[in-house]
DNA sequence: TGTCGTCCTG
DNA sequence: CAGGACGACA
């Protein structure tokens, strides 16, 4: 009789490789690099105010921006040109697919064009804030200045902002009763000018203050809320009434703090809430968690990234060449001929990893819309063909690393859209049980979090329970049919039940199953179809030998559905 | 106790 | 596909 162990010959010697730790992705800022290195730098706060501002206007900028398609392409040796921007033909379905499960795999990155009138409507409030970072600064170096220098300072920089301080424009903090929210607050350490409600007015404290430290609060405070300002008007139309303080305590405890605690805030602001982002609510199926990509990631300020790769063709022999250069990562013999998206990543920039640390996290935006039907007004002006932004559900939006430089901002999923379900599902050809890890590099461009891991272990549950769901009823029907010898079973590609599989998991047909797939389910079935007529059904646990074997049975996921940043 | 996987249900 | 219940496990 069958037996289980003879199903298959070949087992899985290191299910798990040793994979590269996820690398805190760095930006790639090039000569502004050193910019972050210290708050303390009047420069240094100027540009984070004028980036953050750029950035966060170019989130919002509503109106169709052409795409810069040239400007990367002197950053990466895989231009937009290479890529196929020049080489597209709309009329090429074929390209399309393989693009669109390129894309898929690796995960989309747009940029947007940083808009030049930025720059002017920025310099009034930079050199105030400048003003303001240099009298800090000084303050902090001689220690000397006194009280009515100080004063001197503020009104110094009230008067340069005089019509805003004069109609106190503040941002009126929103009332909510989010802890994050009124934990913000609380930690500003001020009382009532930092309450939830009310208007700023910690400049009232200038008759008050009588030391250093309360002048270096305050001018932190000041400073503080004036960051906090121009990020929330700039990002207004996208998330409300953000209350991102910092106690000036935490601002000079850590050259990181103000960015990680923007964060900080932002991400419990964001989490698990409404779409922060103001789009259509156009859910229409019960994906409560899977949701689309926001509309501004169809904007046509975002331009696809050069790195990406020129369009595979799918189901061709090179899409999964066998001369892969990431052999060497993995110390698995039987390893997948994946080495097809060697040339994708070498377009990535050569400055080395992009210091992402901080200002990775530093905004992030969130939408619950899961919206198919959703299409962005602008995508006819779209330089980019309009086939890849209709059919890809961009993952990820983050700025490439030539506007990183101009932006330093980076965004990072907080929820999984449709396009992270479908990799997810290619990803099930290779996995059927992906570790933490595995699912941590492979969804980099996901701030991950409790719930988004408790999701994708659950899609990966429903990917098996479907899959087994399958392999036990196939092998039912075997049995049924009168199949004797268990090698009669096999697994191809014109099979019925590949089709069924692939149509679950690759309903598009545009992903070139891996053979070991195929394996896999061909030594499922046949485990399926041994214990059904073995009669071991008749235990309710019948199954978990089974799943036992199966779960060895696990291939290396491709590099190229890792993070662009593991090389 | 928290996490993970399975099973069941909608 | 998601939610909940349940059990196994560390």
């Amino acid at each position: 009789m069958y037996a289980s162990s003879d199903i298959f010959l070949e087992r899985c010697t290191a299910e798990h490789l040793a994979l590269k730790p996820h690398d805190p992705p760095s930006s790639n800022l090039g000569a502004s690099g050193g910019f972050y290195t210290s708050h303390k730098d009047s420069k240094s706060i100027k540009g984070l105010i004028h980036r953050i501002e750029n950035s966060a206007s170019s989130l919002s900028c509503s109106s169709p921006v052409e795409c810069n398609l040239t400007r990367g392409s002197t950053k990466t040796p895989l231009s937009s040109a290479s890529y196929g921007h020049h080489d597209w033909t709309p009329t090429s379905g074929h390209q399309a697919k393989r693009a669109r499960v390129e894309n898929i795999i690796k995960g989309i990155t747009c940029t947007d064009v940083t808009p030049n009138q930025r720059e002017a409507e920025c310099t009034q409030e930079e050199e105030g804030v400048e003003v303001l970072a240099l009298r800090q600064k000084h303050m902090e170096t001689s220690g000397t200045e006194s009280v009515s220098e100080s004063h001197q300072h503020v009104r110094e920089f009230r008067s340069k902002f005089n019509p805003i301080w004069k109609e106190e424009k503040f941002p009126r903090w929103s009332v909510s009763s989010e802890a994050s929210t009124d934990e913000a607050f609380s930690k500003s350490g001020s009382e009532s000018e930092s309450s939830p409600g009310k208007n700023y007015q910690g400049w009232k404290k200038l008759d008050h203050f009588n030391s250093k430290s309360d002048r270096v609060k305050l001018m932190a405070d000041t400073l503080k809320y004036e960051l906090t300002r121009a990020v929330s008007r700039s990002v207004d139309s996208i998330f409300k009434s953000m209350p991102l303080m910092q106690t000036p305590t935490e601002m000079e405890n850590s050259e990181t703090a103000l960015p990680a605690q923007l964060a900080e805030s932002t991400q419990n602001k964001l989490q698990c809430r409404t779409a922060e982002v103001q789009l259509p609510d156009v859910q229409t199926e019960a994906l409560s968690l899977v949701v689309q990509k926001p509309e501004l990631e169809r904007m046509p300020n975002f331009i696809l990234q050069p790195t990406l790769a020129p369009p595979l063709i799918p189901k061709s022999p090179i899409f999964f060449s066998h001369e892969s250069e990431h052999a060497s990562e993995r110390n698995n013999s039987r390893d997948h001929q994946h080495g097809a998206f060697r040339y994708l990543q070498d377009g990535r920039s050569e400055g080395g990893k992009p210091r992402l640390d901080t200002y990775w996290n530093l905004v992030k935006v969130k939408s619950k819309v899961n919206s198919r039907s959703v299409r962005s007004p602008y995508t006819h002006a779209m330089p980019v063909d309009q086939v890849i932004l209709e059919t890809l559900n961009l993952p990820n939006v983050k700025l490439e690393p030539d506007s990183l430089e101009k932006n330093n901002l980076y965004m990072l999923n907080e929820c999984l859209t449709t396009n992270h379900l479908k990799k997810a599902k290619l990803m099930f050809f290779y996995t059927r049980y992906p570790s933490s890890v595995v699912l941590r590099m492979c969804f980099h461009d996901v701030q991950f979090s409790r719930c988004i891991t408790s999701q994708l272990i659950k899609w990966f549950s429903n990917f098996r329970e479907f899959y087994y769901i399958q392999m036990e009823k196939f092998a039912r029907n075997a049995l049924l049919d009168g199949v004797v010898d268990v090698r009669d079973l096999t697994v191809g590609r014109e099979s019925e039940l590949f089709r069924a599989l692939n149509m679950h998991y690759n309903k598009a047909n545009d992903f070139q199953v891996p053979d070991r797939f195929l394996e896999v389910a061909e030594i499922t079935l046949r485990e399926f179809y041994v214990a059904i007529s073995m009669g071991k059904d008749r235990d309710p646990s019948w199954k978990k030998t089974i799943y036992k074997v199966i779960c060895k049975l696990d291939s290396d996921i491709p590099p190229e559905f890792k993070s662009h940043y593991f090389g």
